[in-house]
RNA sequence: GCCUAGGUGGUGGAACUGGUAGACACGCAGGACUUAAAAUCCUGUUCGCCUUAAAGCGAGUGCGGGUUCGAUUCCCGCCCUAGGUACCA
């Protein structure tokens, strides 16, 4: 019979489901072992081939794992709370809830279709009341929650309160809000509930705070950097402002050093961890304040790594958003600051941090003191300094930074030299060495000197101290959307309060359209009848994507637990995850704050490790290849309803704009499927060349969001499943990004049929010998098995792929159909093939179903020991010949092996070597 | 801009710790089998030069330098591409 990948691959499906063979159970004689995937968000656009790449490869892992012996949970849900199903709602007026169904729907039938070996019995779904009641849950315990520095952990906000009540704020070191108050016992115990409501506020690990969004006037809501182009709104092409906006926070801030202490302790990818380090950017430095000149109660505070510099201080910069700009600035320069401060609104942070050519700034006519001099210092605002980073203020010093010295050149300020070895006529000069000058009580000392000084006289004076920096924001937790969990929060008096938690889940409730409201409200705010007793405003905002995703490993534990997240002997069972594959996209975002939650659900008792995930792969990104149409401006740089072909674009002012490579046939966009894919383009016109319209394309992430996305459905349909998986991971290195395209399924195809007609005589009849294995066909099926285990642990599955091809054509080469090297062969390959390998095992006459459990063949070094082995040497890099060694590829050092130097000498005609190279163990390179 | 990674034939990639660069495939070219096609098998395939052929010579891992007997691998400086850059997930 020929290799029919469907009938086997339908067969086998069908039968591990019906089986239930990968259901995997909380109690087991074997050692346990945890493969996580990323699970998914379940996009309108299916899934694409870039998310099995990593499935795949976890899917190899765990079926190897099984094959050592050890229970294996390995599940899959989805991370069905986003942003797309939500537009897609705005646009058709479709529930969010149905279409994540259907698309659930559909992702399983695709993933099924790939056979992996999940156990769908533990499937979880973020946007599940059943499951966020638990997302609330957690929330509710951050809100009652404080970090106390002394204990390191997070603990009960009632432990706050009662240090209040009796020792005041002074009892407690405790991470709180740059504002909290100074205050006695007494003075707390005579607070009104509300001052001491707003008062615990500043403690909470979920808490409110103001911090700025992309406000699009004309949509009237808040925007994802992704929606923001060139900034005008991606939708409709509507200009976008910065807005501060009162909303959830997360103090991750508070744990800071503890997500960069763990880092040490974890088997992740070290560039994935640099990338960490990089993020949280913890700087040892000093504060500093320096008072205003005409209101020396107020001082603006600055963060500098390099308190050393201080004399060198010619002026202040503030950014824009200071909360003292406005008191500051002077009648004179009012109108020029408040229009840097109207452009700055229109500037996203991220243009402001990346344009370094530009310096711009505007005076304020105010002054500091210097903290030290007592000289007047100007202060000036400029984009460059961000309100969020620091204190949002910083001391300019332009002999020591190459920025400052821009600014001062292009601003005509003093630039002042404070260390004898500077040089400064060009640019700035950032050494720490030489000894101080024109800087009063330092001077003459060295870096340290100067360091341990200046500290210890600041703090005297009041106006000073060492501090920490953390680059690191406390991360925003509310999103003006519709499809999220809702916030389990009500404001009663204008303080916000946690629903009881019996009443969990909060519900998202029904709403007549996805859009914000009249007054600008989130969706929410349309919700009739939704308030909590019946008077209560229920908070607005829902939760971030990250929210539901923080957690949900240990739900996958006990995926059905009412009575808590996951039980007790669960969490106990498995405890940690100990392989987690997914894309280092994700590097800063879930998992730095499923670090985050991790640690505090520990903190509270309810988890044991500290850290969730103990080893990490980073799968690369399968790129896909996008394409763009270009939408024409007009002169406000407002979005038209015209769209310019690729080669004429430039004739125009056009915004690039993603288009479904779906509707897009060799850079040719169909413009009827264009019309039809969004109201708003239905009366689109187009300026065309050669009368089609070309568009513009671009290799970059695969999403949905960019409509590039690939089915993996059509690949299975023509080549099988088993050709899909195995060619995914031949494609290249696991952890490096490539781009999609299916050149080369061909080869990876035809050594599945070659494997298959191993055990097919003829090409038609099974038929296999029980004669004894010949030493060649040993020595193949033993070099696999040790390739093989060498690569999965190494997760270098590429490789193992050609090894595979190399064996299957030796065993071809030597005819071999012995059952010993066979049966062994198909336990090998069936991580990789299990649709094939199954069907294999059952010929073999083994117990269907049994293949997932059987042991993986041992390693004897003893098939691979040759007698003799030819081994090449190079003279000179020239000239090349092979000399007879006889030496072992196991076992033996080769400084026993045959080879000498006169050995080596008879091929050099009598010349004496000056050199003989040896490396490892080898003659690599003779010197004459 | 900043952080992280990558750049090797026509293509995907291999070379694991500095030691024969191009394994294994795809594609392409030629051939076998076939009435034909599919499937399968065989040969060749980094580029250039030279040769009837066998063989040989030179260059070559993004670019420019450096270290080394020896560099895809290590160091310095560039260029390009991708991911992240805090409301995509």
């Amino acid at each position: 019979m020929d290799y029919q990948f469907k009938t086997i691959e339908k067969k086998w499906q069908q039968f591990w489901a019906s089986n239930q063979t990968f259901k995997v159970n909380n109690t087991s004689d074997k050692p346990k072992y945890y493969v996580l995937d990323m699970f998914p968000y379940p996009s309108g656009a299916g899934l694409h081939v870039g998310h099995p790449l990593g499935y795949i490869a976890s899917d190899v892992f765990s079926r190897y794992k099984r094959l050592r012996g050890f229970n294996v949970l390995h599940p899959m849900g989805y991370d069905s709370f986003g942003l797309p199903a939500e537009q897609y709602a705005i646009q058709t007026g479709q529930h969010p809830a149905i279409t994540t169904e259907t698309n659930i729907r559909r992702y399983r039938e695709q993933l099924d279709n790939i056979g992996f070996s999940f156990d769908w019995s533990r499937e979880i779904r973020t946007s599940d009341p059943l499951y966020y009641k638990w997302t609330q849950w957690i929330f509710m315990q951050l809100f009652n929650s404080f970090y106390n520095i002394a204990s390191d952990k997070a603990e009960s906000i009632d432990r706050l309160i009662d240090i209040f009540e009796n020792e005041g704020s002074k009892g407690v070191k405790a991470v709180g809000d740059e504002d909290a108050l100074e205050f006695t016992a007494d003075e707390w115990n005579r607070f009104s509930e509300q001052q001491k409501e707003s008062e615990l506020l500043k403690y909470r690990l979920a808490y409110l705070r103001e911090s700025a969004v992309n406000w699009c006037p004309a949509l009237g809501t808040v925007l994802a950097n992704d929606e923001v182009k060139d900034g005008v709104s991606e939708r409709g092409g509507y200009p976008v402002i910065q807005k501060k906006m009162m909303q959830w926070s997360m103090r991750i801030t508070a744990y800071a050093e503890r997500l960069l202490q763990g880092l040490d302790t974890i088997d992740w990818p070290e560039p994935l961890v640099e990338m960490q380090r990089n993020w949280i950017g913890k700087s040892v430095g000093a504060s500093v304040k320096f008072a205003l000149a005409n209101q020396p109660s107020e001082s603006i505070e600055v963060f500098t790594t390099r308190v050393d510099t201080i004399y060198g201080v010619s002026f202040l910069v503030l950014a824009p958003e200071h909360e003292l700009v406005s008191f500051i600035t002077t009648n004179e320069q009012r109108a020029a600051v408040d229009s840097y401060i109207e452009q700055t609104k229109k500037k996203s942070e991220r243009d402001r941090m990346a344009d370094t050519k530009t310096v711009t700034g505007v005076f304020t006519g105010g002054y500091a003191l210097h903290p030290l001099t007592g000289k007047q210092v100007p202060i000036w605002i400029a984009d460059y300094v961000l309100a969020g980073y620091g204190t949002g203020a910083v001391m300019a010093v332009p002999s020591g930074d190459q920025r400052d010295y821009l600014f001062a050149k292009q601003f005509n300020l003093p630039i002042i030299k404070i260390l004898d070895i500077q040089e400064i006529d060009k640019e700035a000069d950032n050494r720490k060495e030489g000894l101080y000058i024109n800087s009063e009580f330092i001077n003459g000392l060295s870096y340290e000197e100067a360091v341990s000084k200046l500290i210890a006289v600041l703090e005297e004076r009041g106006v000073g101290k060492a501090k920490i920096n953390y680059r690191m924001r406390d991360a925003i937790f509310g999103r003006q959307r519709y499809w999220g969990e809702p916030v389990p929060v009500y404001f009663k008096d204008g303080l916000p309060k946690l629903v009881q938690a019996s009443e969990l889940p909060l519900l998202l409730p029904e709403v007549d359209k996805y859009l914000p409201t009249e007054s600008g409200e989130p969706p929410l705010g349309r919700a009739t009848d939704w308030k909590y007793q019946g008077v209560y405003e229920y908070e607005l905002s829902t939760m971030p994507g990250w929210a539901g995703s923080s957690w949900y490993w240990y739900r996958y534990m006990d995926a059905h637990n009412e009575e808590a997240f996951a039980s007790k002997e669960a969490v106990n069972y498995w405890q940690a995850v100990d392989l987690y594959i997914g894309g280092s996209e994700h590097a800063t975002g879930h998992l730095l704050y499923s670090r985050f939650w991790n640690k505090f659900l520990k903190d509270i008792g309810k988890v044991n490790e500290e850290e969730p995930f103990k080893k990490l792969i980073n799968q690369g990104m399968i790129q896909g290849r996008s394409n763009f149409v270009y939408r024409l401006l007009d002169e406000e740089g407002g979005g038209t309803n015209t769209f310019v072909s690729f080669g004429l674009k430039d004739q125009y002012k056009t915004i690039a704009l993603h288009v479904d490579v779906n509707i897009v046939n060799n850079d040719v966009l169909s413009l009827d499927k264009f019309k039809q894919s969004r109201p708003e383009y239905a009366q689109a016109e187009f300026i065309l060349e050669d009368d089609k319209y070309v568009c513009g394309h671009e290799v970059e992430k695969m999403s949905k969001s960019k409509f590039n996305v690939v089915n993996p459905d059509d690949i299975i349909e023509q080549y099988g499943a088993d050709t899909l998986r195995m060619y995914e991971m031949f494609l290249g290195p696991l952890e490096q990004s490539k781009p999609w395209n299916t050149n080369g399924i061909e080869g990876v195809h035809k050594f599945l049929r070659k494997f298959w007609r191993l055990f097919h005589h003829a090409n038609t009849d099974f038929s296999i010998s029980n004669d004894a294995p010949t030493k060649a066909e040993l020595k193949s099926l033993h070099k696999i098995i040790r390739k093989v285990e060498d690569d999965i642990e190494r997760f270098s599955f590429n490789t193992s792929v050609s090894s595979f091809m190399i064996c299957v054509n030796e065993l071809t080469d030597l005819k071999c159909n012995k059952r010993d090297i066979l049966q062994d062969l198909v336990i090998v390959l069936s991580p990789y093939a299990p649709h094939i390998c199954e069907e294999l095992w059952t010929l073999l006459g083994n117990e269907a179903g049994s293949l997932s459990y059987a042991s993986y063949p041992a390693f004897n070094p003893a098939y691979l020991v040759e007698d003799e082995f030819e081994y090449p040497i190079s003279f000179n890099g020239k000239m090349r010949t092979k000399v007879k060694l006889s030496l072992s590829l196991e076992g033996k050092e080769i400084e026993e092996a045959v080879l000498t130097n006169e050995d080596v000498q008879r091929y050099l005609d009598g010349s004496t070597p000056k050199k003989v190279i040896v490396v490892k163990g080898k003659i690599v390179n003779i010197v004459i």
